[in-house]
DNA sequence: ACCTGAACACCGTTCAAGT
DNA sequence: ACCTGAACACCGTTCAAGT
């Protein structure tokens, strides 16, 4: 199970001995960093951009006056705005990475590993519900590296998890599969219930309630009540479970086909 | 099983006799349409445009010009970009009423519809891979209208279809929630893996081929011919035969439990 | 080394004006 | 009734110039 550090890429320009030039200013500075531009705090200020207004208010411009800098400024820090929100899903993912709740050693196998990925994966996706669907949509570098899971390393982690614990090369892949559009259809709808930030200043004032007429629409209108219950974590945790007990199924009726090869280790 | 016709919106501003004015005009001309622009014709041209160069290339100007006019000729038909959008959206949408195989009456009941109805909306996902991403993230109307089934009439004809058929109205809910993230899992990862035109002329010239240095990555690098095998169309049936056997075996189950209140009519 | 001013091409959108 | 010209505010991006 090694997962290390972040992915982006290893700027190795990075001013300062951790923690040490950070003092010097109020650390929680509202919107003007100034002490010195830095791909990180770009990519940073960038996300919060989106986290607030949404993502259409991401503009080279606007990110540059909540820097405290021109937009032309940005580009020794990213290649231009298409590549800057690649950095933004990176950054956002990369949250994974520190997430201590995904690495503590798994107490119960793979199931515990996946388990515990998929409610990371969540709560990053409940972060940032306005960057979700740039997570899932944006062209992945290879076409086997599936959204949400977009970087190599998680990629690894996950086969190795899997084949490492009595999966064969192939049912890992399926796993791999399946997992990531569990994670994707359910995360996607999930954030997309819960009402993005579109544009600029949702819904100008007192909204007009679009009440649709719903009588030629007998069952939607008599389930509307049931439709209208978010459900959302129970449901993934359910649907999680299923996923996790057909593999585990699956698993088994393999090992009896073709008994164990060597049973293999559980280290780390 | 009722559905009726189109969706968008009854635009009773319809210039002609329905083949009529049609008929003076080569009927499938190439890129201009003189003769009298149309709702239905700039979200044709818009959806044309969206398949050919991706969602960025869909500009009021390019469009357009694609329809021999002025951009701000547009603005009669329509109320703005994002609206435009809404209306591609609708209109891909709408050809799955158009779709005789999902229309046949089920032969086998309720599995039957909604297996025709996903491999409906799986044939609009990839012959529009570039507008599925926008289908499958365009914050819907109500929160409980879950994409890709984006309108009321498919979720009344899903509800129905179940419910009609023995599905108690939680049941009938809980499966519109779990059909429509399969569906969203799976087809937006299908379209991902096949690569969508992003922005103008893909990739300028001779790729430089950006591989990835694969030796940190064992798993992956092991795994990548599995990981690279196409089997998105595989994978659906199965995982749908999955999902369709899981809802029956919960019905009977729920049969079980609470012996039929009125054998339900297979009328239509 | 880092940022800016000015400029360019291209946006969406409004509106008075043409036919 | 339908389309256009001109204009406005706002984009992304380049590049020579400033400090």
């Amino acid at each position: 199970m090694d997962v290390a550090r972040s992915g982006s890429e290893d700027d190795p320009d990075t001013p300062r001995g951790r923690g040490a030039a950070a003092s010097d200013v109020p650390a929680g500075a509202p919107a003007s960093g100034r002490p010195g531009l830095d791909r990180r705090r770009v990519l940073r200020a960038a996300v919060e951009l989106i986290d607030r207004h949404g993502l259409s208010a991401l503009t080279m411009r606007r990110l540059g006056a909540h820097l405290g800098v021109e937009a032309m400024a940005l580009y020794r820090y990213v290649p231009g705005r298409e590549s800057l929100i690649d950095g933004v899903v990176e950054t956002v993912l990369d949250e994974l990475y520190g997430d201590a709740d995904v690495h503590i050693a798994p107490v119960h196998g793979w199931q515990d590993y996946l388990h515990r990925l998929a409610h990371g994966v969540r709560r990053i996706a409940l972060a940032h519900p306005a960057v979700f669907p740039t997570i899932s949509t944006r062209p992945p570098a290879a076409p086997w590296i599936r959204p949400p899971l977009r970087s190599l390393r998680w990629v690894e982690s996950f086969l190795s998890a899997l084949t490492s614990n009595g999966f064969s090369d192939e049912a890992a892949v399926a796993a791999y599969r399946a997992y990531t559009s569990f994670l994707l259809g359910h995360l996607l709808l999930e954030v997309a219930q819960r009402g993005v930030p579109i544009s600029p200043e949702d819904e100008p004032e007192g909204s007009p309630e679009v009440t649709v007429d719903l009588d030629e629409y007998p069952n939607v209108q008599r389930l509307e009540p049931h439709l209208s219950q978010d459900e959302s974590a129970a449901e993934f945790d359910e649907s999680l479970e299923t996923l996790l007990d057909r593999l585990e199924r699956d698993l088994v009726a393999s090992r009896r086909s073709r008994p164990s090869p060597t049973q293999s280790d559980p280290s780390t």
